[in-house]
DNA sequence: GATGAATGAGAGTTCATTCAT
DNA sequence: CATGAATGAACTCTCATTCAT
């Protein structure tokens, strides 16, 4: 036991370390994606605000490409816990919880243009990045789904729709926003986008009988 | 007379010719694009499509990248034609104006999926290429406008929001589709997208009022 | 005769506008040269600004060094008239005949710091060049050589080498000036660098025992 | 102290390869220079006779020009030790002591025709090699300046002017030489006729009274 | 594990020259 | 004679990736 002690103790170091250097080059990445597009960035320049070497970046990630395919993991992550904390079923409003989840992502896509056009090409030339990016976006339906339910039964959502067909809807209209704010509304907050829109077509979702 | 009959003669065949290469060049690189984003297609490959030599590729088109502006053209002014015939004013329904040209787009853009992912990069990557692409969105904002105008004075159209937001959002809506299709949808034609979203939000557009 | 006539009409005016033509390619080449040096000039610019086509360039010189060696020829026949004028041997001071001749050539060269640059460039690319160039500096020493022989038997020259070699190197000592002109003191006039030049070397030719 | 030892060991050898490296290139540029002047030379024949890749090339000079520049500054450098090592105010002839640097400079010039051509090229066309060669130059003539104050006192040299003059001319006696050289007399040792010419420029340099 | 020198295919672009009109 | 569209070899330079140290 004692070696093993002594060994996971310098594994946990080395560990330790390595993930940092990690996150190193990410950070790094990232920051010079809020500058310009990820394919006009060189290695080189990553591995330097890194403080690494050049070899050091493919000892991390096997491609260039791969450090996108993290970076995306980490996202898509961060987003997983951000919905598993929420609780739709339980919400009042089936649509608030729909808008707090849009504004979320939002918030963190809205910190940097660059960076999430980089991302979206990205997504357009590779499949496995638009694999990935729809499972996040199948996942937040499923999330959403349950809310729709919710509020169908409850007479807060049109009807004449399945509880999916609402779902899938919702969740796309962020796309609608960010293709917005990344072609013509540069300067906007991202989430203001997200809140005029979602109010405009709100009316898609909402049971109109309830005002009769 | 005489002479300069036969000079227009000459230069006309010219002109001809040097009109045929170009459209040699473009129709080959929108083929390539049907397989591989912009700019994984080099000059030299464009240029053997064509079958032209690589010089002659940059006696039409200073760069590689103005191909692509002069394809967006091409396509902008086609849209444009298309506007120009429509006469929303006239219409009976704006809605379905608005679905007609919706739909007149999509069956261009879903032509090629690569070559709408291409023309996707290239407006993230190209400040002039968004440019253009948003005055054409305008363009037909405008269009639409004019439409939603009528449509609210008949009663077609929601009143609580300006026809200037109407039309806004209805031509956005597109954009919707567009990114579904690129992203998830590969397989399903872009019309039939186009169709169904039209249709879902289309709650959002007309007045509620009328089933009264 | 009467045919002949025109066709030496016809052929007279043709001539002429052929030479109007080669002039202009000349002409325009030149200007250009002031500003850049020739192997940085494309036939492109040299006919755009002759106001003929780039086709047109090659009717009249069989390729783009051809243009230089042309202008050479004109060059060097200017200097020969001027050589031909003078009649070094009548002269009272063969020094000043030497240096009249080097201050025309300098006026001439003098004009365009970048043109003389681009025939030097020339020269040291083309052997065809350097021997029209060596003819035309052994012209010159000939030139001088009566002056020098006529100038050690008065006694004005120093006796202990030949005229020839006196001739030699007065020539050669224009190149000097060039060289100081080309690389260190492009903003003197050139002119302005022979006086001082030959007025320093001087005591080299002339006989010492004068002063006794 | 270990482990610095041991990686600046490392670094030591790899220090060394890297400069070995460097001169492959410079040595094979140099070569191909005898035979053709710098502009017709390709980075890929360069590279090809180093035995490096292309790429290698930019690794070393960031461009083709740097690598005149690169190697202009070692002959500067080699020209100034050789300069250091002299001590004109103390040598007897001071004419001597020019005699020897000129050949010094002749005998590394005349190596190569076409190098020396090359360079004169390139001299011609960046004003920052220009700029090199001036400074050289003056450096030279800085270093004979001393020794020219020195003769003048003892008698050697003419006092009508000042030794400055005298310093700058026997400086760019050298020039006419060189063009001699390159444009007329390619066969002859390009030291022979620095001998010559300096033999029969003499007198413009030494005091005729003395003797007298 | 970290380094960075070396790689080399390939990029976009230029331009003297040709030749059908 | 004049034209200018077409050519295509050659150019300089880039950069993701490898690998000996």
């Amino acid at each position: 036991m004692g070696p093993n002690v002594r060994q996971s103790h310098r594994t946990g170091r080395r560990e330790r370390r390595k993930e940092e250097t990690r996150q190193r080059i990410i950070t790094a990445a990232l920051e010079l994606m809020k500058d310009k597009p990820f394919d006009q960035i060189t290695v080189e320049e990553i591995a330097e605000r890194a403080d690494v070497a050049k070899g050091t970046f493919f000892l991390y990630f096997h491609t260039k490409e791969q450090l996108l395919h993290a970076y995306m993991e980490e996202m898509i992550e961060d987003v997983y816990e951000f919905l598993e904390q929420l609780h739709p079923e339980t919400a009042e409003s089936q649509w608030e919880v729909l808008r707090q989840v849009m504004l979320y992502i939002a918030s963190r896509d809205g910190l940097s243009l660059a960076l999430t056009r980089s991302i979206m090409v990205a997504c357009c030339q590779s499949a496995e990045l638009r694999q990935r990016m729809m499972e996040l976006v199948q996942e937040a339906t499923q999330h959403a789904l349950m809310g729709f339910i919710a509020g169908q039964q409850k007479g807060e959502f049109r009807r004449d729709v399945s509880p999916e067909t609402l779902a899938h809807y919702a969740v796309r209209l962020y796309r609608l926003c960010l293709m917005e704010w990344m072609m013509e509304k540069e300067d906007a907050p991202l989430t203001e986008l997200v809140e005029r829109t979602l109010a405009f077509f709100k009316p898609a979702f909402v049971a109109q009988e309830v005002e009769r």
